[in-house]
DNA sequence: CTCGGCATCCTAT
DNA sequence: CTAACGATAGGATGCCGAG
């Protein structure tokens, strides 16, 4: 029946921080992944979280996501680096072009990570492994950084495989492989097997991914939902029929949060922060010919409950004004005036039909509203393109609640 | 009973 | 300093009310 494929999923061994130690490599400068260091927050002001860390740090135990203040208690001589997303998008393309060179059947995973079908591809390349080991070498030794390969079947087995032993290395998970090479691992190392999954699964007595294989469906689908118990079941035994797709699909939804300096405790003040915000989704909206029919707002408070509001328009928008009045009537609605930590807007069921509306009169306002906008987005133009932003992890810890602040100012200079 | 709408949870980079 | 801590996206899940 489907053909039996070959699947590579290359990985970037700590990226961000692979990609700062490599520039300033390239510069004469210390290598940064030789020493203990990450890239994260800013450490004077101990706010933030690691978002890359290098080996030497990781012996510290270290871990991505925790916060720079517990990080660097563990090691207090950790050097920290703030993120830079002009960087990492540059290394990016370069990464994905020399991939790219080896088939035309790529998918762009993430920023660091793609997928190669290399199925029917016997001939030009006899030797997949060497294959492999080659595309790993000459990105090692064209743009100076590392990446582990994964090679399987099909994607669930090339991604595990490429998080076998780090740095520099090729490992395949080949269907008999898996008792030896999967099994034994924990259920929380399983791909979408998250914290919450494995914590379930753990107080079940299932441990490794072998014990999740063996599982019966059916209690699996009871204790974690029908499709992802079904799924962890699938994954543990290395099944995945899920194609590698060339094209990436177009956003199905836009959000933006920020979290500020000082709790957010007035109307006003969230309002400013939102027109901002609403602003910024606005025009990539725009940007992208499309409309939403559907503006969420979401907040955090200083307890850290998260809370959720939205509401499908009578009308799709891409209007600024029309957004924020949205959200700020979906605010005004839901918050029941504990501080906030956290504001943002999400933006859902877009609509790219890009048709305009037929209708028998225009409406005066929303032309005119329309028009300011687009002036915005001209003036905005020279900030530079939207998916660069989109990309960006985009606040690291020091720039936190500045950039709150920067987008307010940078509107209201505009008024 | 099923479906749409919504809030919340979970997972990933 | 004694709990502290990002942004963005997509999908799943559970509840509720309408038809």
């Amino acid at each position: 029946m489907g053909m039996d494929r070959f699947v590579f999923h290359i990985d970037v061994n700590s990226a961000f921080l692979s990609w700062e130690a490599s520039r300033r490599v390239a510069m004469g400068e210390p290598d940064l992944r030789l020493i203990p260091s990450c890239i994260g927050g800013d450490p004077k002001k101990r706010t933030g979280i690691v978002v890359a860390k290098s080996i030497p740090a990781k012996k510290y135990g270290i871990t991505t996501g925790e916060p720079m203040s517990q990080a660097l208690r563990k090691c207090p001589n950790l050097v920290v680096v703030p993120g830079d997303f002009k960087l990492y998008t540059k290394c990016s393309k370069a990464f994905k072009a020399i991939c790219q060179e080896y088939t035309p059947a790529m998918e762009s995973f993430s920023i660091d990570e793609v997928f190669l079908d290399m199925t029917g591809m016997e001939l030009i390349y006899p030797d997949l492994i060497a294959t492999a080991h080659q595309i790993k070498d000459r990105i090692r030794e064209e743009l100076g950084f590392t990446v582990n390969v994964g090679i399987g079947r099909n994607k669930l087995c090339a991604k595990m495989a490429s998080d076998f032993e780090k740095p520099d290395k090729v490992h395949t998970l080949f269907p008999e492989e898996i008792p030896e090479k999967m099994w034994p691992l924990d259920v929380g190392e399983l791909f979408t097997c998250g914290k919450s999954s494995a914590e379930r699964l753990r107080k079940e007595g299932i441990r490794t991914i072998g014990d999740l294989a063996h599982a019966d469906v059916v209690f699996l689908q009871r204790l974690l939902g029908e499709k992802s118990g079904w799924h962890l079941h699938l994954f543990a035994n290395g099944v995945d029929d899920s194609p590698v797709t060339e094209e990436q699909e177009e956003a199905k939804g836009y959000s933006t949060e920020t979290t500020v300096e000082e709790d957010l405790v007035d109307l006003e003040s969230i309002h400013q922060l939102m027109l901002a915000q609403a602003d910024v989704l606005a025009a990539r909206l725009r940007a992208d010919g499309a409309k939403c029919g559907c503006v969420g707002v979401t907040y955090r408070t200083i307890e850290w409950k998260n809370r959720s509001h939205q509401r499908k328009l009578s009308d799709p928008t891409d209007v600024t004004e029309e957004i924020v009045k949205v959200a700020g009537e979906l605010m005004e609605e839901g918050w029941n005036r504990e501080p906030l930590r956290l504001v943002g807007i999400s933006l859902t069921e877009i609509d790219r039909s890009g048709m305009e509306q037929m209708s028998f009169f225009v409406d005066e306002r929303q032309e005119r509203l329309k028009k300011l906008d687009s002036a915005i987005d001209s003036i905005r133009g020279r900030f530079g393109n939207a998916s660069v932003q989109r990309a960006s992890v985009a606040a690291f810890g020091r720039n936190v609640g500045r950039k709150a602040k920067a987008q307010m100012e940078e509107r209201n200079g505009k008024n």
